[in-house]
DNA sequence: TAGGTATATTTGTATATACAATTGTTGTAA
DNA sequence: TTACAACAATTGTATATACAAATATACCTA
C-alpha cells in the first residue's frame, strides 16, 4: 500500500499527518474486507463484535451497558443493533428480574452455530490481510500502536 | 492504548486478530479527536479532505471524478458532500464547458481562509495524537502499514 | 446521421450512526 | 412515604453512507 499512489499526490506529507492518513487507509481497507465477507452472513461488523461478545459470556447474559462497553458505537444504536440480531434469531433478551431497567442478552444455539461459520470465513480474512506480515512484524506493529 | 483493557477481555486474543482489533480501536480515536477538533468550524473529516485536495489544484478545478478518486467515499455521496459544501460558500461549482457532463469545482477565498484557520487545529491534533512517537518510530510505523 | 454504448453525475432508497430527549425503574434523603 | 436524583434503555431525528437506478451528455460506428 502507497499512500502518495492511493490519494494521488506528488507532494511529500509530513510524517505525522501521513501516519494518520496512512491508518486510515489501512482501515478502510480491512472494513471493506471483512464488510465483504461478512456480507453473504448478513450480518455487520458490529452485529459479528457483539455476537462475539456474547459467546465470551459463556452463558451468562450480557445487558446493553455490557456489549456497549466493550463496542465502539453508542449505546441508542446498540439498542437496534441488538433489534436486528433478534429478528435474526442470533440472540434473546429479556428483562432483568433484580434490576428491570436492565435487559438481559444472550447468544442463541442459532446465532452460536452461524457464529461458528463466520469464524471460519474470518480468520481465512485475516490471514489474507496480514499475509505480508511475520510473527515478529506484527508483535512490532502491535507495540506500536500501543503508543497511542 | 490497551487492547484488552480496553475491549475488556481476560483471554488473549491471537496476533492477527489482536492486530486488526488495534488499529480499529486506534482509528476510532483519531476520528473521535478529528471530529471534535472540527467541530467548530462545522466541517466534518470527508469535508476537510475535498477543502484539502481543491487547495492543492492551485486554481485549477477538480471534477468530481477527481475528488472521488483521491477520497475514501462513494461517487454518490461526493455529490452531496460539495453540495453542503457549496451551501457553506467554501466551493464553487459550474458546469464544465468542455465536456458538460463534468462540473468544476472550485474552492472558494471563504473556503480557503476557514482552511487556514483549519489546519492550525489539525496540526495540533496530529501533534497530541503522535505524541507518543519519534521520528524513528513513526518511519517503522509507515513502513509496516505499507504491508498491507 | 441515427442508434447504441460509454462516461459523469445525480437521485432514490435503505441502512447506519450521532446526539438529544424521553421513558421507566431504582435508590435515597428529608 | 414522598420527592428527587441517578441509572438503563429506548425513541426521535438529523446526518452519513452504500448501493442501485436514472439522467444527461459525448463518443463511435454502421
Amino acid at each position: 500500500m502507497n499512500v502518495e499512489e492511493i490519494i494521488k499526490t506528488k507532494k511529500d506529507i509530513p510524517l505525522k499527518s501521513r501516519t494518520l492518513i496512512h491508518l486510515t487507509l489501512v482501515q478502510n481497507k480491512i472494513i471493506e474486507t471483512m464488510s465483504a465477507a461478512l456480507k453473504p452472513y448478513d450480518v455487520s461488523i458490529q452485529q459479528f463484535n457483539v455476537l462475539r461478545i456474547l459467546r465470551g459470556q459463556q452463558g451468562k447474559p450480557a445487558n446493553l451497558s455490557t456489549l456497549n462497553e466493550r463496542m465502539v458505537t453508542k449505546m441508542s444504536n446498540t439498542t437496534r443493533l441488538v433489534d436486528k440480531l433478534l429478528a435474526k434469531g442470533f440472540v434473546k433478551r429479556n428483562i432483568c428480574k433484580e434490576n428491570r431497567r436492565k435487559v438481559e442478552i444472550y447468544i442463541t444455539p442459532t446465532g452460536e452455530d452461524t457464529l461458528m461459520q463466520i469464524d471460519k470465513t474470518v480468520s481465512k480474512v485475516e490471514e489474507v490481510i496480514t499475509n505480508n506480515f511475520n510473527n515478529e512484524e506484527l508483535k512490532k506493529l502491535n507495540h506500536l500502536l500501543n503508543k497511542f
